[in-house]
DNA sequence: TATGAAAAGATGAAAACTCATATTTTTATT
DNA sequence: AATAAAAATATGAGTTTTCATCTTTTCATA
């Protein structure tokens, strides 16, 4: 064996000693976040909405009439793409705009009735899914990262509230 | 009481029974990784570095010389994209590319040694972000979580892997 | 009650992303 | 060996997304 197969064989592709990755919070929780939702957001094109404008629907669903700024928190979404995406799915008559009385600097997005429809379906749909998810995960994979991900949420969002 | 403030305390704003989404497995783990990637992202930026360019590092560091449809896989990246990320961290010199000899179709992608020393200084930054992290959250939340999703994350990769 | 700071949304322009498809090379079939 | 199908990457063009900034309205406080 030369030395170089030598120096080859110890010193591997790159990384000195364990591999990053595969050992890191974040990029596993992203990871497993994506490849879970991989599924449910394909069916979600499939009804003819992209994933934030599905976001948005759920969001309004749990709490209409909520207020740009805050919808944008919930769902993940930066707040002057929010409010392209509320011009689009008000034009396809998903969802209107309401400006609040109290405080006219607020625009409150409150779903019509074909928007709570759709909404109230996919919410159905998404329940289901995550039942079959869950039960298509070995042990009790699924129920531990869900009462995890629970408490998590918990944590992290205290005091952002409102 | 009137009969209108009777019904307006019994139909609540939107949502039948349950609110959903506090309650939904995808939405608690798209929200959770969010927010606890959200600072070391914003480091991320400040050392000059979209979020996607820092996936490719950090898979570089631990693999170096991967094709690009692997990478992409693994970084999350859609391909056509991440080509044109790395036609940009090419001419920055963090990274270059190189034609693989037993298959001419395939491109590996080889950390330079300037994108090697900043890959290596991130990573170093990543694991002792995460450590902080973990230790901020109360009881063994963090713990729990990363073993919960090291273990999904094999499960999920199952079959996928390369 | 003026006045400056902060909050909520909207918007133009630039940058990033996606989709479909082209090109090159390899693999499988006849 | 020829040919069709598949795999890997690149690329044009159209759409989205982002960033900074503007306007309007409210809040804090001097």
């Amino acid at each position: 064996m030369t030395a170089k197969a030598v120096e080859e064989l110890e010193a591997p592709a790159t990384s000195d000693a364990q591999p990053f990755l595969p050992d890191y919070l974040l990029f596993l929780t992203a990871s497993v976040s994506a490849a879970m939702s991989e599924e449910f957001h394909e069916h979600v094109r499939t009804r003819g909405l992209r994933v934030p404008e599905w976001r948005v629907l759920a969001c309004l669903h749990d709490d209409d009439g909520q207020m740009i700024t805050r919808l944008a928190r919930f769902a993940m979404i930066e707040q002057s793409r929010l409010t392209r995406i509320i011009d689009n799915m008000d034009e396809r008559g998903l969802l209107e705009r309401r400006s609040d009385k109290a405080d006219r600097r607020r625009v409150r997005i409150f779903l019509t009735r074909a928007g709570a429809g759709l909404a109230a379906e996919l919410v159905s749909e998404a329940r289901a899914h995550e039942k079959r998810l869950i039960q298509r995960l070995p042990d009790g994979l699924g129920q531990d990262l869900k009462a995890t991900v629970k408490r998590l949420h918990g944590v992290l969002w205290d005091g952002e509230q409102d």
